[in-house]
DNA sequence: TAGGTATTGTACTCGTCAGTACAGAACTTT
DNA sequence: AAAGTTCTGTACTGACGAGTACAATACCTA
């Protein structure tokens, strides 16, 4: 039950504006200026609704994970570890290359090196790629115990080289680099897969 | 022949503490007070000794080149395509993670995504990416020429593979891998590469 | 020893930053 | 219609950003 004057603008909306002019241009980088005029709304409104610069950045940065970001969970969900690191690469590269977005990816960008005042941002950005690095492990880990991956494959190393590939596909797409090209990267990246268990089997008969 | 009254501080020594803070804390990041502190003088001495606060910056980016970033032309300089890629990733390494510095690579952590203030830095630092990359491409296609890879390798491609990896060991190492750990996914990284010139030719006999 | 020159340190300018006070506006309830 | 409540817009605050003016200092040359 809604009492007083009612709000102007759609804070999804506005979060969603909140979170591309972060994506572009990184947490020290988005002035309250650029946030405002972007969101279109002016300060007293932007903090009632979503407090500080840095609390902002926390509600935008879940919108990403819900958003842009959710292509993770979707890429564990798939059978198998192959088809997991596959949709990891290529899913990833959609986001990454998406015309309506500021290109390259949130999280990776957004305060990799930062001044004091953005250093608990960049913690929370660290643990983020910590926590999503953890959940492919498990992925592979699962599919190790299912025999979709070979019993010697290092999961925590194999999880960490498609976590990699992910971050530098970043850091190409940022630098210019098109779909296709990091597709093909992609490509590349994959042909380190190691054998299959079944194929693993195979061998030993 | 020097008149008026000396400085007082080693430019070398400067630029080098100078080339840290920006390393460690980004472009945005790094304050003219940071700067002046760590380089141990104070403001018009900066101003008189390196210009404004990019020209400092594209001067540290030199003197990066030539110290941490020398891996580069060390690693392009070996004798085959191979061990010039193990080169590039594990002497990239050393550097992400030599405990005198302050962790991750300069060129790529240091302006990603900034503002509008940063854009000429940032391009600036695209620039170099991608002459590197090109850098890479070269020396791949020397050595299809020479048969050292076969014949049908996609040399960009693989060029783009290995500059997206050392990218992504950047970004794990910023976000606390350790040596050991980034040698590992350099050890997955490598898996991918091609069977060479000579085994293709064994391979036909 | 006197004059010229370049560096140093202090203290400043001015713009931009994040964050806020306050008055007016819009809606609900009574 | 009046009171209560919440949002909006303007204009502000204090801190900090990069860059600089200027006097004092230290060296070289003459």
């Amino acid at each position: 039950m809604a009492t007083g004057r009612p709000r102007e603008f759609d804070p999804d909306a506005a979060l969603d504006a909140a979170m591309k002019v972060f994506w572009h241009k990184g947490y020290e980088g988005a002035s309250l200026d650029d946030l405002t005029h972007a969101m279109g709304i002016n300060r007293p409104s932007l903090y009632a609704a979503f407090g500080n610069k840095e609390s902002l950045f926390r509600k935008a940065l879940d919108r990403y994970a819900h958003g842009p970001g959710s292509y993770l969970h979707k890429a564990l969900a798939k059978p198998t570890a192959r088809e997991a690191a596959e949709c990891l690469l290529y899913g990833g590269i959609d986001v990454l290359t998406c015309p309506e977005s500021p290109g390259g990816c949130l999280v990776v960008q957004t305060a990799l090196a930062c001044g004091q005042a953005a250093e608990s941002i960049r913690r929370e950005l660290v643990t983020v790629r910590t926590t999503s690095l953890d959940l492919i492990q498990k992925r592979f880990e699962k599919a190790r115990h299912e025999g979709d991956l070979a019993k010697g494959v290092d999961c925590a190393g194999l999880a960490r080289y498609v976590a990699t590939v992910m971050h530098g596909l970043s850091v190409q797409a940022a630098s210019g680099a098109d779909r296709k090209q990091l597709q093909q990267v992609a490509e590349w990246a994959l042909r380190a897969w190691p054998v299959s268990g079944s194929q693993e089997n195979e061998r030993d008969r």
